[in-house]
DNA sequence: ACACGATCGTTGAGAATGTCAATGATCAAA
DNA sequence: TTTGATCATTGACATTCTCAACGATCGTGT
């Protein structure tokens, strides 16, 4: 018998793993796209930790920085999210100081989420981590590639 | 006072969707990552649930209906997913006649996920469905971008 | 033949997330 | 002013994630 653990190219001595990965499901746009986007976030989130972040918390963080002022609402439909979900965030980080809830003097029903410095300066520390560690994940793609990939991804991301 | 609530287009008489639109968050491929599967996961889902299936389920069957003879351990590892969710979606699945678990004969611990002539049709039918839904969501993307999306993807969720 | 540790599927518990309806405050328009 | 809509918030509920057990089975070494 031959049965290798490990190598084997006869008619079909490929292990499991590299069988699935012939499967019709791989040509699934879809399925790709599930599939890079748990990598990426286990990745970021394991190194947004080191900053008390995770991808929510950096996401929400990131657009109060801007000078967007957005309200909570425009939050939740940017990052599709419940407006619920919205509040735990924003709480969290409002308690750990790096955000300020402002009521908009325009509409005294919504808050409008700001950094503070302290939430700048995170942001900035998370920013280049999480950068770097995406370069370490995607060693083996091109900068071309990269450029090329974020360009079709806001495609698919923001379909007018 | 302009506050027009739709279009204006002086210093930056944006929305604030359109704002933060231009977020830096927008050149994160982490970031776009996500936000192009959430709204592939739910044109996807919607879609499936004409067949009883959900994206998760769908994977399984697909993954079922190769001569692949997947485990479950090999599946969950695929798709990243717990092997105690692999239960509940291949118990669904088997209640349904969809797919049956053989114990694999060279390892009687590990159960093969094989797909009924049942499930075989319901995955043919679900797959074309779920390919018009996804061309109609990304109507916008031309057949060489997503090819060339296709590609990259595959990149990024098969980092060897 | 036997004992050892590792692996597979399964179960169950507890945390984290997602979803949804209801509420008070505020707004915009009739 | 009244009516209906929108915002943030809360709480209830379902779904999902994560982890630690367990019995059955395997492979290895003795």
């Amino acid at each position: 018998m031959v049965s290798g653990t490990e190598p084997e190219e006869a008619t079909d001595g490929a292990s499991p793993a590299e069988r699935l990965r012939r499967s019709e499901l791989t040509d699934d746009l879809s399925f790709l796209l599930a599939r890079a986007n748990a990598l990426s976030l286990a990745a970021a989130n394991a190194v947004l930790a080191r900053h008390g972040l995770r991808v929510r918390s950096y996401s929400v963080l990131a657009l109060a920085v801007d000078d967007t002022r957005p309200s909570q609402r425009d939050l939740a439909a940017f990052l599709s999210l419940d407006p619920s979900q919205v509040v735990a965030l924003v709480d969290d980080l409002q308690g750990r100081g790096l955000v300020r809830r402002e009521t908009d003097p325009a509409d005294r029903r919504s808050n409008v989420v700001v950094a503070t410095s302290e939430g700048r300066d995170v942001l900035v520390a998370a920013r280049r981590d999480a950068a770097n560690a995406e370069r370490e994940l995607h060693r083996r793609v091109t900068n071309d590639e990269r450029d090329a990939l974020v360009k079709l991804l806001r495609l698919l991301a923001f379909p007018n």
